[in-house]
DNA sequence: TTTGTTTTATACCGATCGGTATATTTTTAT
DNA sequence: ATAAAAATATACCGATCGGTATAAAACAAA
């Protein structure tokens, strides 16, 4: 790993917390310049344009979600158990090495769906990608006769995602950690009925 | 009216999609002049800061929703058709006046949470009172027997408004209108179920 | 250790940022 | 119609925006 490599991956490190909490738009050169303690020459010897360093952020940013998603639901050998994981990861994310700022797909899709293509395209990836793994756990739920024929994995899918993204947007609002409880109660109950 | 009630009106109203669309952050002072087609002057005029607009087109925007939300309500006699009728009004939003832009309670939320208290603010009390008045509706369905008594009203409320939430913000990122189909059908089920 | 190459810092660019003092125009009340 | 008051436009403020040319420094290979 070069030197170079090193810095870049440090500078996505160090702003992609600072992206995820103020946004795209909201987020300086000189926030990035004091969230790494580097110089606007040396981010632009490693980076193209600010956007470049904004789209890494959000890989990096996603990743760190995805790989706690993959830890979690590897745990569990029952498809009930995978989905539910993600109904415990998402009710204590407090515990886990979250990103700062909440979930980048729910921040990133709210502000870049009007605004800014690039990254708008990179969230709608991140939400299919999530949709079609939580469709193939319930698939294969229903074939190994865990779940109900009559179970749509995509409809499934989709009203899990959109439950748990509400719920984050509810709870980080509000502050309120029963709102939190009560909804991700909800989600249980839908996949206890699967 | 006095000229300048107008013109503040004005300013809030050709400025609340701009501000909707590209957020706090996002939306600067030139933005607001070519949306009025007035100049600095102008607006600095009626509104002390570029804040005290973005407030006020919030509660544009917010009154917009819950307008139409309370006329489509109005029209049903029944809980369950009063509950349905969200459903409904988000299911075709685009043959209501909505703001451009998307939800702005969404919008708001998850710009602001960290990064404007006021406006932050001014979101968390928006939801606090759609849950409420779903709530509302939820208990009253339960007195007159038209739901379960088992029914928890602030779940039902806070579970509904995320799924419809994270409905529009998927909706709108991948824009597959497949996809909303569905979430809100699952809505309708739980709506069913109660 | 020296040399050539990367990498980083400095200094600067024009443009735009949010905001304001003041002059000019438009309303409003008489 | 006219004078006083209110609203709008012009011109400008310092600060910061994203970005870059170039010089200094750190690194790697010999």
């Amino acid at each position: 790993m070069s030197k170079a490599e090193k810095t870049r991956q440090f500078i996505v490190e160090m702003t992609a917390p600072v992206f995820n909490e103020k946004g795209y738009a909201g987020t300086s050169l000189s926030d990035m310049t004091n969230a790494t303690g580097l110089t606007k020459g040396s981010i632009y010897g490693n980076f193209a344009s600010k956007d470049e360093v904004a789209l890494a952020a959000f890989d990096h940013n996603l990743q760190q979600v995805t790989a706690i998603m993959a830890q979690e639901t590897a745990r569990q050998d029952t498809c009930r158990g995978k989905l539910m994981a993600y109904v415990q990861v998402y009710s204590n994310f407090l515990k886990h090495p979250f990103p700062a700022g909440g979930c980048p797909m729910l921040n990133t899709a709210t502000e870049a769906d009007d605004t800014h293509p690039a990254l708008k395209q990179k969230a709608a990836e991140a939400i299919l990608a999530w949709k079609d793994r939580l469709a193939a756990i319930v698939e294969k739920g229903i074939r190994n006769g865990e779940f109900s024929k009559k179970t749509d994995p995509e409809q499934t899918a989709l009203t899990m995602i959109a439950m748990i993204e509400g719920c984050i947007m509810i709870a980080k609002l509000t502050g309120k950690m029963h709102y939190r409880n009560a909804i991700m109660q909800s989600v249980e109950k839908l996949i206890q009925a699967l």
